[in-house]
RNA sequence: GGAGGCUUCGCCUAGUCUGGUCUAUGGCGCCGCACUGCUAAUGCGGUUUGGGGUAACCCCCCAUCCCGGGUUCAAAUCCCGGAGCCUCCGCCA
């Protein structure tokens, strides 16, 4: 969330930042006249209670008819604390609801706008041309079934539309993918981290999901966990409630997990092969730092993100997302999106998130600098996400007879492979 | 799933039976100062977090003894509910 502060001295800046978005500017209003009110009644409270406390101490040693009368008294003033007391409760209450409903600042060079209002911030890798090489190329999910790697009708017979299994070279993809995301991630310094996949309902929140994005939660009602839809819920909600030194950060993370995604409100979109699909597994890079350093940082995440598609030999652009298309929780995104030729499109692989103070206050995550404490700054970016990185794979670097190349970072994994050839069937 | 125990201001801990003097004790760690020509040792002081007052500091006020309710003029302390941790048993791996 916000800082509150921010909301009292600046409030239009709050209300820009939420039309930016396109987001109702009236909780602006609201949020203000319950923080007043909340402050306020804290005062009255503060006052009426320190009253009760002198009583309280007069109380015992009095006797008689002076005691009878300082009980009359402390009677009547127990009531009105009681009184105030609720009415404080009940305008932070409503203060913290409002506050939670909107959404980060927005960072002032992001474009205003929805999803199309992107800007290009550069272009990477070499895009093939296949007309020239003389053939047409095939989809990803056509290469994948050459391959033996994919399986998506039995996905569909087993859990449902958006499901899908990988299989032999398949299965060994996936692995060899992780394996030199989570390489070069740890050679970058990154603490590597398997997480829960399941969270409770503050992790959830904290992080920003349920907000505009909860339709897209999977929910287990019995158990009133939620499954996570990245592993950037339990790694930001690892620190949930502490206080870090500021001499430890900055603290990063590589965290692999499952992911799912209900999808909702993409009926008809992507439904050809593994590019949108229910479950799948990513690397996710995580950071706590000094608020201060959170831009610098953002850059650090893009950087990494760039060498790794650059290791896979994928071409792809690097845009600004416009305010419209940001989570709840960001104040600046920067997709890398990858060339995928049998779409004629660049399409997103990657995603580096800039949330500033955001998920930290909501989290309380705090850093105590030197006499200080406050919230630090909380930043994440995919590494690699399974499923998508396969699909820009198989398509930029197949070969007329069906077979993929195979990138070097890769072969380690793959016990030396070179290329993936087509299985008989 | 069954039985029991525990949860106190970084860590450990006193206090809970018997409500008010708890403005929460002591140790460790940490920070500052003093002192010994260094380190160590010693002494003194400080050391939860959030909110409010203040231009800011000193300082002052309020809340905070796992969380939420209740009883009471008054709750770390009594009652109810919940969470987490531990031990034993059962079950499964």
């Amino acid at each position: 969330m916000i800082d509150l502060r921010l909301l009292r001295d600046d409030p239009d800046r709050v209300r820009a930042s939420q039309r930016a978005r396109g987001e109702d500017v009236d909780t602006v209003d609201a949020l203000i006249s319950a923080d007043e009110r909340s402050r306020s009644s804290s005062v009255r409270f503060d006052q009426l209670r320190s009253e009760q406390k002198q009583l309280g101490k007069l109380i015992p040693k009095a006797a008689g008819d002076e005691k009878a009368a300082l009980l009359a008294k402390a009677g009547e003033l127990s009531a009105a604390v009681k009184a105030a007391d609720a009415e404080q409760d009940e305008a932070a209450a409503e203060t913290q609801r409002l506050l939670r409903t909107l959404g980060n600042l927005v960072h002032p060079d992001v474009p205003v706008g929805g999803e199309e209002d992107f800007t290009v911030l550069e272009t990477l890798g070499e895009r093939r041309d296949f007309e020239a090489e003389g053939f047409t190329p095939r989809d990803h999910l056509e290469l994948g079934q050459l391959l033996g790697a994919i399986d998506v009708e039995r996905g569909a017979k087993v859990s449902g539309s958006r499901f899908y299994y990988l299989t032999g070279v398949g299965a060994l993809l996936e692995l060899a993918l992780v394996n030199a995301a989570i390489a070069q991630a740890t050679e970058a310094g990154l603490t590597p981290m398997l997480t829960p996949a399941l969270v409770k309902p503050q992790a959830m929140e904290g992080t920003g999901f349920l907000g505009q994005a909860a339709e897209n939660v999977y929910h287990l009602e019995q158990d009133d966990l939620y499954l996570v839809g990245t592993s950037e819920v339990p790694l930001a909600a690892y620190h949930m409630d502490e206080i870090i030194e500021a001499k430890r950060l900055p603290l990063r993370y590589a965290g692999f997990s499952p992911c799912f995604r209900r999808e909702a409100g993409t009926y008809g979109k992507d439904t050809r092969g593994i590019f949108r699909v229910h479950q799948f597994d990513k690397v996710e890079m995580f950071s706590f730092v000094a608020p201060e350093e959170a831009q610098a940082e953002h850059q650090r995440l893009l950087e990494w993100e760039k060498q790794w598609l650059t290791g896979l030999g994928l071409p792809f652009q690097v845009i600004d997302v416009a305010t419209g298309d940001l989570g709840a929780s960001a104040s600046r995104k920067f997709d890398c999106e990858a060339w995928i030729p049998t779409q004629g499109k660049f399409r997103e692989l990657t995603s580096a998130s800039n949330c500033d103070e955001f998920q930290a206050r909501r989290l309380s995550v705090r850093m105590r600098d030197g006499k200080h404490v406050r919230p630090l700054a909380t930043l994440n970016g995919t590494l690699c996400a399974v499923p998508r990185t396969i699909v820009a794979l198989l398509e930029n670097h197949q070969q007329p007879d069906g077979s993929v190349w195979v990138p070097e970072v890769l072969r380690p994994y793959l016990g030396g492979r070179a290329v993936l050839e087509p299985v008989a069937r």
